[in-house]
DNA sequence: CATGAATGAGTCTTCATTCAT
DNA sequence: GATGAATGAAGACTCATTCAT
C-alpha cells in the first residue's frame, strides 16, 4: 500500500494525455468518457477508479499545463542574480515558447470547440502567473527599470488581453495578422512597464524561427479537418 | 400582411427575454428548452415556431447585446465635430454604462456558468467593437494626440483584457479588488495612447455613483444562490 | 354553392403537384404539411381545408397516377377492332412511355426515400392494372393468339415483376444491366403468352430513343444529391 | 475476454426477437425503441449498448432472414453430385417452405404496414437470392435442360414477382387466390426455363400440406386484430 | 484492480393537427 | 375561404455514473 503504484500513475497518465488529445479534436463537451476508455482501450468503469468525475480530467487537465508554466518560472523569479529585466526576458520568452507549442497539432490545447477548456486556462492564467509576473514587476519597479502603480492588475490585463487576442483555436488570423497582435502585444507590453520601445521586440523575432504550421490558423484548421 | 404580427414579435422577444434571464442563472447548456418554455408559459413547440434551434437564441442574443453598444457608437464616430479624446471619452463611458448595467441582476449576461456565451460576447467585442475603437484612435493619431503603431491591434488587446479582468461573472471581486482593475485599465488605456497620466481616470470616478449591489462580486453570487 | 369552385380545384391541384414533387425528392416521411405548403405559398391552415390528413394526399396522388394510365387502357382494350396483340403492344408501349416518363427529373415518383408511395403504386399495380391486361390475354388465349391458363396472376406476378426490378429509383442500375432487364423482360413476356421469341422485342427498341438521362440511374441519383 | 458474453448474445438476440415481433405486428416506423425495450424488460438505454440506430436492427434483421435462406442454399448450389434441376426443385422448395414459415403467426415478417423492412427484404431477395438461383439456370442451360438467354435478369424477375405477388401481408387473399397465384407461379418459372409443363407442380403439391391459418390472409389478419 | 452491462433521466427536435381571428 | 400561432405528445438518441461479478 504505497499508495500508488507505477503502473497505476501511468494509467491516469495515458487517460490524461488521451482526454487532452479528444478535448482539442473534439472538444470537452462532444468527448464521452467511453470516447476515451475506447482511445485507452479499458472498460468504462477504470475511469472511475482514477478519476471521480468528467470534470476533474478537465481541472486536472488544465491545472497541469498551468503547473508546466508556472514551475519553470518560479525558479527564474527566484534567482535573486537576475534583476527585473532579465526575468521578465526569459518568462515571456519561456511562455511565448509554450504557447506556441500549445498550438502545434500534437498538443493543441485550444481547439475553437473548447470553449470550456480554454475559459479555465485564461482563468488560471489570470490567477496563477499573474501573481508570478507581477512579483518581477515589483522588482522592476523598485530597481526603477520599470513604472507602473498596480502592477499585479496591470500584469492581468496585458497576460489576459495578449492570450486572448493571440489564441489561434479561436481566431482563424493569417500570419499577417498574427504577426501584427504580435508586435501590438510588445508595443502594450513595453507602454505598460514605461520602457523603452523596441526592448522588449525579441518577441517578434521569436516569430521568425516558427514554422508556419504553428502559425498559421488557416494550415491548424486544415489539418483538424482532414481528421 | 406585414409578415409578421405585433403579438408574435413580442412572443419572439419574451422568448428572447427568457432565456437571457435563465442562461445567466443557470448557464446555457444547462438550460433546456424546456426550463425555457415552462417559464415563458407555452409548449414547447412554440420555441420551434420562432427559432430553429437553441443555438440560434445564443447567436441572436449576442447579437442584440453588441448592436446595442454599437448602435450607440457609430453616431459617436461619424460625428464630424468631435475630435478623439471626445470621442473617446464618450464611447468609453457608455461602454462603461453598458457593461456596469449588464452584471445588474436582471441582466446579467456574464454568470460564470455561461462559459458558450461570455466567449461569444468576447469575440464579437473584439470583432466589432475594436475595429469602431481603432477608428477613433486613428483619427487622434492624425490629429497628434494619440500615438500608437498599432491601432486596431493595441484596440483589440486592451478591450479583450480589460472586458475579460473586469468581469464580475468570472471573477468574484471584492468592491477593493474591482476598483484597482478599473484604474489599472485606467493606467494601460492612458499608456497605449500615449496620453497624459490621468486623462483617463473618469472611468474610476464612474465608479463612485455605482451602487455595491452591481460592482460587488459577492452580492451578486449571494443573490444568485438565494434563488 | 356549385360545390368547388375553379379556383378551389386549382389550389387543390396546386398542392398536389407540389406534394408529389417533394414526396419524390425527400420521400414522403420525411416531407412536412410545412414543407408543402410553404412552398406553395400558403397557409398551413389551407392544406386541411382541402385535405383531411397528410395520408389523403398520397392515396389521391397514387390514384392519379394510377387512373392516368388505366384511362389510356380502357379506350384500346374496348376498342374492337383490336386483336389482343395490337392491343397488347399498345399498352405496353403506353407503359413503358409513362413509366420511364417517371423516372424523368421533374416526375421521378420511384425515389429510393419513397418507400411507402413506391409500395402502393405497386400494389395499384397489380389490382388495377394486372386485370385490364389479364382481359387481353384472355381474348389473346381465345383468339389462339395467346396461351396460358392463369391469365389474371401470370399477369400479376409479370407486372409486379418487372416494374420492381426495372425501378431506377430502388436499383441503381448501369445503362446496361437497366438494358439487360428490359431484355429479359421481354423474354418473359414471351414465353409467358407462349408468343414468338421476339414478337415484343420493340420494347428495347424504345430504349434506343429513350435519353440516358432517364435511364441510368447514376445521372438521376446525382441529379437529386445536387439539389 | 472472447469480446462478447454469452449473456450479453443473448440480450442481443432478445432484443432483435422482440423487434421483429413489434416490427411484425406494429410496423417498423409506428414501433419505438421505448415499445422495444419495455417489451425486453430492459432500460432505454441498453438497446444503444447494442445498436446504434434503430435503422441497425432492421438491417441485422433483414440480413439474418437472408442469410437464413441463402446458407441453405449454397450447400446446395455447390453440391457436384446434383444436376441443376435437382439442385433447383429442392432450392424452391427449400423457400417456399422458409417463405410460408415466416406467415406463421409467430414470425410473420410481412405485415403490410411493414413497408420498409419489406422493401428491404425485396431488394435483398433480388441482390443475394437471385444471383444463387441464377447460378444453377447457368448450369441448365450447359446441361440443356434450361433454355434462357438472360440467366440472372430472368431470375430477377421471377423473384421480385412471385414474392410481392404471394406475399399475405400485402394481399389479402383468400386460400383459392393464393392457390392460383402459387400455380401461376409454377406455369411461369416452367416457361421461364423452358421446361416440360407440370415439372414444377411440386410447389402446389405443398401447399396441400400447408395449414390454412398460414394461407389464408384472413385467419391471419384476424389474429393480428385480436391482439 | 478490472470489467462491461445496465441505468434512466434528460436532451433537442419534429409535426400533424386544431382553432380563434 | 384564409391565416398562422399554438399545441403537446412522441420520437430517437446521449451519457455520466453505478455496481455485481
Amino acid at each position: 500500500m504505497t499508495g500508488k503504484t507505477n503502473k497505476s500513475i501511468e494509467r491516469k497518465q495515458e487517460i490524461l494525455r488521451v482526454a487532452q488529445k479528444l478535448f482539442n479534436i473534439k472538444g470537452f463537451q462532444e468527448t464521452s468518457i467511453n470516447d476515451i476508455m475506447k482511445t485507452v482501450g479499458a472498460a468504462k468503469g477504470v475511469f472511475y477508479y482514477y478519476f471521480e468525475t468528467k470534470d476533474q480530467v478537465l481541472d486536472t487537465l488544465v491545472e497541469q499545463n498551468i503547473n508546466e508554466i508556472v514551475d519553470g518560472m518560479v525558479q527564474v523569479v527566484s534567482n535573486p542574480d537576475l534583476n527585473a529585466t532579465q526575468k521578465l526576458k526569459y518568462m515571456l520568452r519561456e511562455e511565448f515558447r509554450v504557447s506556441t507549442s500549445r498550438n502545434d497539432f500534437n498538443n493543441h490545447l485550444h481547439n475553437i470547440k473548447n470553449v470550456d477548456m480554454h475559459q479555465r486556462i485564461m482563468v488560471s492564467m489570470v490567477e496563477k502567473i499573474a501573481p508570478i509576473f507581477s512579483q518581477v514587476v515589483k522588482q522592476g519597479v523598485l530597481e526603477g527599470t520599470f513604472k507602473t502603480e498596480y502592477p499585479l492588475e496591470v500584469c492581468e490585463i496585458v497576460i489576459a488581453g495578449v492570450h486572448f487576442i493571440s489564441d489561434l483555436g479561436i481566431f482563424h488570423l493569417s500570419r499577417e495578422q498574427y504577426i501584427k497582435r504580435i508586435k501590438a502585444s510588445e508595443e502594450i507590453i513595453e507602454k505598460a512597464l514605461g520602457v523603452e520601445e523596441g526592448s522588449f521586440n525579441f518577441l517578434s523575432e521569436m516569430l521568425k524561427e516558427t514554422p508556419d504550421r504553428i502559425m498559421d490558423a488557416k494550415a491548424i484548421k486544415e489539418h483538424y479537418d482532414e481528421i
